[in-house]
DNA sequence: ATGAAAATGATTACCATTTCCATTATAGTT
DNA sequence: AACTATAATGGAAATGGTAATCATTTTCAT
């Protein structure tokens, strides 16, 4: 059982220890629910699938272990403009699996969208050159947002 | 004196009467105050302004009037990670100022940049398109928004 | 000027996230 | 395997941005 937790997620070892920190069973377990659930997930809904697979994991370990992984890059932070943060895994066993986001302005639901990224990819590598250029900056990611109406709000709002 | 207040964004009166809203004391200097600012102000920020100004204006009314101009898209309102949200007129007298930003993830500065709008905003009218086809969503805006470390910052952490 | 409706501000409530601190677990070294 | 310095933990309380409540005041069409 203690091994089976510790198998999870093999990939993602590296990378933690690789930081200096130490790989507790409740960090192990957080990257076992970020990688084997949908998206976008908040903090509170983390905590409770954590909760459910080992009860005595806090939510403040919860918010510590997501603020170090948001930090060192292997999870990606969003903010959906509702008011709770949102988070996922910036890559699976498969590699990258970068995406951007729907927004619904009605009910705030979020829908990934990989299509058409291969274009926007493209013209946003062009724009980060420029911009880094021009101000100094280094970039290190992006986020786009695209907000409307989702198919169910338009109907319900009519 | 109460004449000058009034007189201050004489080309917003319309839109806001044309939706129903009463044009009040507070909600003119809110608009002033957006329009005679530096952009993406946090709601504390303009408050401090307002106050300044009119000092009997609470943050209840600062907040709900930012509500309002962001419901009938007189303000764009963007959140930037950092717990609070920014707003910023979505139009001056002089028509639409739209934007991008530029984040700083070390000291949450950002930086707005017009530059690259023109091809960004071509492509992304293509895709809004296919996006609206593809998962039925009526889309109202969008944000794009890049990280980095700003010039400052990138010396200071080194 | 008048009155119905909308707007206001002070306070309180809310809720996601952080901080604090005493206790416990980790991992490198014997 | 036992030891130890150090980092990690969790529960409770604090924080901070934003929203709800409600009695009072202001707006604006008449």
């Amino acid at each position: 059982m203690h091994n089976r937790q510790r198998n999870g997620q093999i990939w993602l070892y590296g990378k933690f220890r690789g930081c200096g920190y130490k790989l507790t069973m409740g960090r192990n377990i957080i990257l076992n629910v970020l990688a084997n659930s949908d998206k976008h997930l908040s903090a509170e809904e983390i905590y409770f699938k954590v909760h459910s697979l080992y009860p005595n994991i806090g939510l403040t370990t919860v918010y510590r272990t997501l603020e170090i992984l948001t930090n060192t890059g292997l999870v990606f932070k969003f903010d959906f403009g509702d008011g709770r943060a949102r988070y996922e895994l910036s890559q699976g066993p498969k590699g990258t699996r970068h995406h951007h986001h729907l927004i619904c302005t009605n009910c705030k639901r979020a829908i990934d969208y990989t299509d058409f990224i291969d274009k926007e990819i493209e013209l946003l590598k062009e724009t980060e050159k420029g911009l880094s250029e021009k101000f100094n900056f280094k970039i290190s990611g992006h986020q786009i947002l695209f907000y409307g109406l989702c198919e169910k709000c338009q109907k319900e709002i009519k």
